[in-house]
DNA sequence: GGAGTAATGGACATAACTGTCCAGAGGCGC
DNA sequence: GCGCCTCTGGACAGTTATGTCCATTACTCC
């Protein structure tokens, strides 16, 4: 592990960073439930105890995984919209970009944090305002491209609703398979066709930055 | 309680429909990890042996609720595919039916099994059988109205991934929202816009089945 | 009204987990 | 090379589950 040349210094095994890195790992393929100090200390070969040094107690470990999510998954959508475009057809593409590639976003913990908000008001409130950000971040692509508030924001939900849905079946469609719906997709959601140019710029990078699973 | 007529006989506090229903209620609103015998016993207000006199142990419990669901909801889908209909429009509208009204397709306890089923292969398996019989019975609709079998498949898991992507997004529009979006969504599904006197039809029976939720 | 029986309650054994306490390991700085 | 300071291990206590055993209740049938 390459961790071990941050290791600061004495008797150290694991680093915070481990714990929080094993507890996310179960978080996102076993749900909030199974993040159990003791599953973790044993998967890290060390003692509970230890734990409680780098932890105040496991709800603060919980905070720190919500946290994470909430900077990572959010940002990335952001920063997709943020991108620069010519046309809104580009704009649309651009914000794929996330959806298919490496620097992608990660779809299997947001769907493990949202199973985790239907069961924690605190979680939900906080999910709330994610979705509200990452909405107002996609309508505001609209907005650049000159479409009233209204419509750019009743598109950004058609678009951002129909995202989480396609996750929510984990389709595990072949990437060749999604490209080809891509085209269609553009036009659906913004009303433009995307010129093949451009198309052709997005196919290529999920290409090269497919990451061989389908994320 | 109105299964208080229905108990058998002797000293009986609650019966093997109670502890079915209170699992339900659980498992619909916390999820399966939450189904446990000591908090249904004390929402039932009975001591936990008595559980063990009606199943033999908790997994029991578990394959009973899966069946519950199993043989529900799958069956309200293929019991509204399977209504006459004299046009594919009003076919679709009376598939829409289940998903509106008051004999309805119980969303969130779909939901509650599709997060079982992501950590128990076996339940994965009978979920996978259940979409597999309900887009059958989606996709004979198409094929009774003229569709050529892979279009009419096609279009029955667009309609049913949509409607699934749907519930995930837990939306909660009110109805007349909803009940504006159908015309659009036949029309979309079928590529044949309904007659007003079919959307007419749907719309009065989605409101008289209302149950005040949006479901 | 007494026997039989379906259902229940309470005690017991066990397991998995959380959090606390404190003794001790082991590298670092002087 | 000695203490310091960070981190770890192990023992202990408490909670919440599951499943088992058996005595007891209270109704039914005769």
């Amino acid at each position: 592990m390459e961790t071990a040349a941050l290791k600061p210094a004495g008797n150290v095994k694991v680093t915070r960073d481990d714990w929080l890195a094993a507890a996310m790992a179960v978080l996102v393929d076993a749900g909030v439930e199974q993040v159990k100090i003791l599953t973790l200390s044993e998967r890290l070969g060390v003692s509970r105890s230890s734990f409680y040094w780098y932890f105040e107690d496991r709800q603060h470990l919980l905070d720190d995984l919500l946290d994470v999510w909430n900077r990572s998954n959010t940002g990335v959508i952001q920063h997709h919209c943020a991108m620069p475009s010519a046309t809104i057809a580009e704009a649309v593409l651009n914000l794929f970009r996330c959806f298919v590639g490496v620097d992608a976003f990660d779809h299997r913990l947001d769907f493990a944090i949202r199973e985790w908000a239907r069961r924690s008001v605190d979680v939900r409130r906080v999910v709330d305002e994610a979705d509200a950000a990452r909405l107002a971040a996609i309508a505001q692509i609209y907005a650049r491209h000159g479409f009233a508030a209204v419509e750019a924001d009743t598109r950004a939900r058609i678009l951002y609703y129909m995202q989480i849905g396609y996750y929510a079946m984990e389709l595990n469609e072949p990437l060749d398979e999604r490209l080809g719906r891509v085209g269609g997709y553009v036009a659906g959601f913004t009303g433009v066709p995307a010129t093949s140019d451009e198309l052709d710029a997005f196919i290529a990078h999920a290409r090269t930055s497919d990451t061989g699973e389908t994320p």
